[in-house]
RNA sequence: GCCGGGGUGGCGGAAUUGGUAGACGCGCCGGAUUCAAAAUCCGGUUUCUUCGGAAGUGCGGGUUCGAUUCCCGCCCUCGGCACCA
């Protein structure tokens, strides 16, 4: 064999074997246990940055290490085809976005595979095909026939030069990204899913995800923010009307002192017909976009509206406020407040010198100062009439009772989370299938009409969607025989696509059905790859879908991913590689000079894989060394041709501890693979074998046959990691059969034991010396090894020993004073 | 602002269940090889040191025979915050 290690001839030829024979082709084998390992599909924007090669290098190792178990392992790969990128570039280049996005598909998937990731290219599939969105128009129209689909008014940016709404990210420092204008909130209709009819089984069962991260499961859960409180009408002064509130600390009731509603709401519109000045505030409330961030950090305003609400329970006249910082979206947009007890009506009553009064103190009867701040905790109540002298829990339950009883209030369950809004005016999206008769009723599209096809012939003449302005697109007769109706021209959220695509992976040539059977022998999927940053909203939608499908009988599984691994970023320089930072790394360029194996190892060992990882060229050239070495090691002892016999009876001792290292490290890259996805380990424990082989003497028969045996398990854990060099070596190691189907070493448990083990040996928790102890030595003799140690007495000389501490196989611990 | 991570040599990182801090790699220094260089190979590499040791895992405190690991309070930094994907 060649004693150069010539990567590019050695991918290139062992990528085309597996193309020729269809190596990663999958179907439904009953007799084996099988293993869906699943990366997150990536959009194409032209070509593959360093985090895609990340998440599909963690992918494939885990893939090709569960195929070595003898799974019968799927591992597809699509793309998440629409989005707004793909409209950005027609605007800018004045290219269709399907062919813009038909363009880099395949230039990424030939990326894809010359990283010679093990995927069944059969399964491929692309968002933005009608063959695909028209199955999730047809599972929109079912949501829509049991009630889990409604319009409604909802917030968003409004562009009002360029008469568009601008997504979050086209809102630079609250300015229109092209305009330049001050961004206002409008509201307009939309389309919602209700997922917060699924907010608890979404809670309860992520009790059954123990294979996903704690933070991801603890994100999710703040992110749900389900709470028990009251819901409270207070009677407005001099009207039949009623404002609701809904509130978490009814034992606070007793001290509110202002009440607000927001800007948006019917009592704050009414009573700005006749006022000015309530008029130029309410506008003045409308300007700033619609994300969290700005609403929670924007400075708190407020008008009062000279109308009064009466307290429910001591009658008395509470004024009533509107406020920037009360959302008519959430909740009931209005609120009770109560200074003394809330930090952020703390803040609101200082500023407009509105009264603070306390009604809990503490309860371990400390003050508080409510100069300085609100006092949040929970405690006794005080000043609270008959509920005095209660503690907060038990008050919550008696103003309840009082509230319920006198028919102005109930207990009610509470989620931060709201229902999910899937309209976008955007054009470059999967079409809502939805017409509009011509008595303003909104009908399903028949599915014998689906899919309704997103015209992709199209020319970008301002910035909005061409599809709002196209006739042949818009005017259709109404399915319901009413006469002519439109289409709505509104797409769906590109979360829609990518909450169902796992599902459909296993299934994706069906022409007659969302999905069959065959979903239900792959899914749920055993192992799902990606960024950190999908923690919440792909991951909970994924997660709603897969109820929502359940429910429709269309799969069995409650949840879609029994594991979760989430990758870290891909940093240089500390910082996350964006375009717009400039210090982006192009793989490509890697990828010709050095291999795909090199850049798979370092992403592998550069750090693990739930950590950020900082880009290094020099630690790529590192990569690149140790594979060489590699190469050279095997191809050393494949030409010399002597492959010797191990006779274990004549072992000398550097033998037997260069072959005990051998089968310790399969131990340790096992588990490290296997168990802790700690690959940088996993490949440094190999290297540390390597370094041991390089540095063995060959001098006879047993020399020859350990080298054989550490090189052959060294192309055997890494394999999964450097896919391409391994099966070269493989080959050249006079082995038939493929390495993918090679099993997985096994140690040998003879090759594990030893005799004598090493012992530190501490005095007063330092280390001070380390003793060499028989395996079979006993607590007692350890300790007067320990104690007669040389270095020992010197520490231990004329002191009382008060103490020792003997972790067998560890550590002695000898405490003097 | 809210929710969730992270912080260890010059750098990336290791230490898996509270038990030897710095594995492995990069970089750097020295040496071998070479006419020379690249490549390769060998050795060294936390800091301070009176060469006995001492200090040291973002900062301050605590628990423990023993803390990078557990607890409390801070600082910095990264991700998410519902229309980027």
């Amino acid at each position: 064999m060649d004693n150069e290690y010539n990567p590019g001839k050695i991918e290139s030829g062992v990528q085309k074997k597996w193309e020729d024979s269809n190596a990663f082709h999958v179907t439904e084998d009953p007799n084996k246990e099988k293993f869906y390992c699943l990366s997150m599909f990536p959009y194409p924007s032209g070509k593959l940055h360093m985090g895609h090669v990340r998440n599909y290098a963690i992918g494939d190792v885990i893939s090709r290490y569960q195929r070595m178990q003898g799974k019968n392992v799927m591992q597809p790969m699509g793309w998440d085809a629409f989005g707004l990128p793909a409209e950005g570039a027609a605007i800018k280049n004045n290219v269709p976005p399907a062919k813009w996005t038909y363009e880099n598909i395949d230039y990424m998937r030939g990326q894809l595979k010359r990283l010679g990731f093990a995927y069944d290219w059969d399964r491929e599939l692309a968002t933005c095909s009608p063959e695909y969105y028209r199955w999730e128009q047809w599972f929109f129209t079912q949501l829509y026939e049991k009630g889990l689909v409604y319009k409604k008014t909802s917030i968003v940016n409004w562009d009002p030069v360029d008469q568009t709404v601008l997504a979050n990210e086209q809102v630079i420092e609250g300015k229109g990204w092209r305009s330049g204008a001050v961004v206002e909130r409008r509201e307009i209709p939309q389309w919602f899913l209700r997922i917060t009819d699924y907010a608890d089984e979404l809670l309860a069962d992520l009790e059954k995800l123990p294979g996903w991260p704690d933070a991801v499961r603890t994100m999710q859960a703040n992110w749900i923010g389900r709470s028990e409180g009251l819901e409270v009408d207070f009677k407005v002064e001099d009207s039949e009307d009623a404002l609701r509130i809904y509130t978490t600390r009814p034992d606070t009731i007793m001290g509110i002192t202002y009440m607000a509603v927001a800007a948006e709401h019917p009592l704050a519109k009414a009573a700005s017909e006749n006022d000015a000045v309530l008029r130029a505030f309410i506008q003045e409330c409308k300007s700033g976009g619609t994300t969290e961030v700005e609403m929670e950090t924007m400075e708190k305003k407020g008008l009062p509206l000279n109308i009064n609400v009466r307290h429910p329970i001591t009658d008395e006249l509470i004024p009533l406020w509107v406020s920037n910082f009360v959302l008519m979206g959430y909740g009931t947009g209005a609120v009770m407040a109560v200074p003394g007890h809330d930090q952020r009506d703390w803040e609101f009553a200082h500023k407009y010198d509105l009264p603070i009064k306390q009604v809990i103190v503490p309860s371990d009867g400390s003050d508080h100062d409510l100069s300085e701040s609100a006092f949040t905790d929970k405690g006794l109540l005080n000043n609270s009439a008959q509920f005095d002298g209660l503690n907060s829990a038990d008050a919550f339950n008696a103003i309840a009772d009082f509230v319920e009883k006198n028919r102005c209030g109930n207990r009610k369950v509470n989620y931060r989370l709201r229902d999910w809004g899937i309209s976008r005016q955007r054009y470059w999206g999967c079409p809502i299938p939805i017409i509009n008769n011509k008595n303003g009723e909104a009908l399903a599209v028949p599915a014998d009409q689906l899919p309704v096809v997103l015209p992709v012939d199209i020319e970008f003449e301002g910035i909005s969607s061409p599809i709002k302005s196209m006739s042949e697109f818009i005017n259709i007769d109404a399915p319901d025989g009413s006469g002519p109706g439109e289409r709505e021209t509104d797409t769906f959220d590109t979360f829609f696509e990518s909450s169902w695509y796992f599902a459909r992976y296993c299934c994706p040539d069906n022409d007659q059905a969302m999905l069959d059977e065959r979903a239900d022998y792959w899914l749920p999927v055993d192992q799902y790859i990606g960024g950190i940053e999908h923690a919440i909203l792909h991951l909970l939608y994924a997660r709603f879908f897969t109820k929502l499908m359940r429910d429709l009988g269309l799969l069995k599984s409650d949840e879609p991913f029994t594991n979760l691994l989430t990758q870290g970023m891909v940093l240089k320089d500390g910082s996350k590689m964006s375009k717009s930072k400039g210090n982006t790394v192009d793989p490509q360029p890697l990828i010709d000079e050095y291999g795909a194996d090199t850049v798979r190892l370092f992403m592998m060992f550069a750090s693990p894989p739930e950590q950020s990882l900082e880009w290094s060229d020099t630690g790529v050239e590192g990569s690149f060394r140790f594979l060489k070495r590699l190469w050279k090691l095997s191809s050393a002892h494949i030409n010399d041709g002597k492959t010797g016999v191990l006779e274990k009876s004549s072992m000398t001792n550097s033998q037997r501890e260069l072959r005990r290292k051998i089968h310790l490290t399969i131990d340790k890259v096992n588990d490290d693979i296997g168990r802790r996805y700690t690959f940088n380990t996993a490949i440094a424990a190999v290297m540390e074998m390597i370094n041991a082989l390089s540095r063995a003497e060959l001098k006879e028969s047993n020399d020859h046959a350990i080298m054989r045996e550490g090189i052959e398990t060294a192309v055997l854990l890494l394999s999964p990691i450097v896919p391409h060099i391994t099966d070269a070596l493989w080959k050249a190691l006079g082995h038939e059969e493929a390495l993918i189907d090679a099993a997985w070493p096994k140690s040998d448990p003879e090759a594990l034991e030893q005799n004598e083990i090493e012992m530190v040996v501490q005095v007063n928790g330092k280390l001070r010396s380390k003793i060499t102890v028989a395996k079979t030595a006993d607590q007692k003799q350890i300790e007067a090894l320990a104690m007669t140690d040389e270095k020992i007495q010197q520490h231990i000389e004329g002191k009382t020993v008060r103490k020792t501490i003997v972790i067998p196989g560890r550590l002695v611990n000898i405490v003097v004073s």
